[in-house]
DNA sequence: TGCAAATGGTTACATATGTAACTATAACGT
DNA sequence: ACGTTATAGTTACATATGTAACCATTTGCA
């Protein structure tokens, strides 16, 4: 039988990575339980994309915004801000109008509809902000703050 | 012309989300930031994606793995292993093999050619950490490592 | 003016990823 | 031994995402 789960015997020489302790892939681990379990959510009650959502949340706080100001705001790129549009617009959730003095822009904003859901979002999403956090103690969530300003500055 | 970047009227009532200070959408950004810094490093040149840069990973420490062990220390799901297998023993980086005594199951490890490809990436990707983490102090990376530990567990 | 370059946005194509269904083999209980 | 259930892995389909090319409009400047 083959052997199994030992290291491989070049260990030594190669100096493989250990995942584990990697911190891209530890981020990149974390950062996507998260947001799953946030988008878990929302995606099958109101069938929309984590993408869809940012765009929203955006636009909830900041109104009229052009689609190129709604990429800037969510570090999406300009394609994907146009597809997420798209289904929001016609899902009747944003509106969208054209710049007065610009043809080329649109103008965007939360319909009725828009904001009843993100009324209805927000919350949980806050609130599974919190239960991640509660899992740090005050001193713990000072520090990752200041190491998320630090990493992203 | 209409109003740009001003807050939202109904701000107040409806308690829009700060993107910038919400702790999913951060981690998010920042994960996507260096894990593509690391894999523009090898991507274009090896023609490998990050998915199949970690199934090497773990071989290059466990050798003769199967493809659900290698799915359990990837965190991917085993179609995504299997996919990123498929593409690797075609590209000769990757030896399958039968196990003796479980037709079922394959035994994996890297071929020379993958350990020559390992043997380059792997410097590559720790001095990428190396550069994420020198804009933190001794203090500030003792934390995240402790903070990351609790997040996940 | 008027024409080249820049900008806002969409479309098209290729590639990646998630979910479910499927095949083959093995393990289990009777 | 034998049918049921579980496991390893692949395939098929639908959806998502990235890149480049594209249209329309606007800007800059000769």
């Amino acid at each position: 039988m083959t052997a199994k789960r030992k290291p491989a015997p070049a260990t030594a020489e190669h100096a493989p990575l250990q995942l584990e302790h990697f911190l891209p892939y530890r981020l990149s681990i974390l950062s996507n339980t998260i947001s799953q379990t946030i988008a878990d959510d929302y995606q099958r009650r109101y069938d929309i994309s984590v993408t869809e959502w940012r765009v929203m949340a955006v636009l909830a706080r900041f109104d009229g915004l052009s689609a190129r100001e709604v990429a800037e705001r969510t570090a999406m790129d300009k394609v994907a801000v146009s597809r997420a549009l798209a289904r929001l617009v016609e899902a009747g959730r944003v509106n969208r109008s054209i710049h007065d003095g610009d043809k080329r822009r649109s103008v965007l904003s939360l319909t009725e509809a828009g904001w009843v859901m993100h009324d209805e979002v927000a919350p949980m999403a806050r609130a599974r902000e919190r239960e991640v956090l509660a899992k740090l103690d005050a001193e713990e969530c000072a520090w990752l703050t200041r190491i998320l300003d630090k990493l992203q500055g």
